[in-house]
DNA sequence: ACAACATCGATGTCATGTCATCAATGTCGC
DNA sequence: GCGACATTGATGACATGACATCGATGTTGT
């Protein structure tokens, strides 16, 4: 039982790998609730969100700008296509890819999401001060610094 | 374009909330790296770690602890139990309960558990200092604080 | 005792996510 | 030009997770 104070004890790193797990989820599943009401699930919401400001884009490319998804995102992106929210145009230069743009009705929905995330976003602010938000946001950069997520994260929210 | 600093912007708002599913994700993903060589998926391993100290210990009991599992995780432990590392005891006063316990090899399994997670927990405390641990810990906690899954956590890591 | 209600664990359903594979197409080195 | 290799998007396979429902069992108020 010393107090060796120069790393962080096993239990330590579990705890906060425990954490991070559950604050995702629960983010998730309150994010899942504002959504509900709009019909879609957090996933979908993602896509229409990066669509909004990467219109239009290949599979591939949205996969490494998306976060909720590894590779590319082709059946995420299906069931959009099937409420037409999203639609596939092929692309001229490589018949490979193909890109995939919003629809009207995927623009409009598109549109309320950040009302519908705004109220969780707050919630979620609220509890921190908005220098603890600072502090977070560059931690957790710290913690993914190298990872292709971060890249795309990056991509989305250049400072 | 002014600049407010009494809040966080609904970008810095919105980037956090990708942040946090960002470092679940990559953190799963090289979880369940570590875990593959015994053949464990991250959720698995969960209920491994949590039995070794909560045993024996209702499915409902269980599901509260869990941190990758809301309700009750009777197919999570199906897995387990067909794999032969746990097993479903009949409770003696409560005719609903079943009582989940390790078997020989499960509590083998789980004592490997720490060596395989170690490197991973290892490398993200790495990154940081240990204050930076702390801190981190710190908001997580603030973000979660009410929620059923932190009290899972608190029963999990007593401070 | 008994009716109303709560809890337990199992299961069906849906939507992910991850990995591997595959066929089609591009690209690069030479 | 052409052969080796890389990339793209679709798909099969597998394991989650969230939600709802259900039958069995407990508990509680009166």
């Amino acid at each position: 039982m010393t107090a060796d104070r120069s790393h962080p004890t096993r239990a330590a790193r579990d705890e906060l790998r425990y954490l991070l797990l559950a604050a995702q989820r629960e983010g998730s599943r309150r994010l899942g609730d504002a959504l509900r009401p709009l019909g879609l699930t957090p996933s979908q919401a993602e896509v229409l969100d990066v669509l909004t400001a990467h219109q239009p884009i290949t599979l591939a490319a949205l996969g490494r700008l998306l976060v909720c998804e590894q590779g590319s995102p082709s059946r995420l992106v299906d069931s959009l296509v099937q409420r037409d929210l999203v639609s596939r145009v092929p692309h001229q230069q490589d018949k490979r890819a193909v890109l995939i743009e919003l629809t009207d009705t995927g623009s409009a929905l598109a549109a309320q999401l950040g009302e519908a995330t705004g109220r969780l976003t707050a919630e979620m602010a609220g509890r921190l001060s908005p220098q603890d938000v600072d502090t977070l946001t560059a931690l957790l950069h710290t913690l993914l610094d190298g990872s292709e997520v971060l890249e795309g994260i990056r991509s989305r929210f250049p400072h």
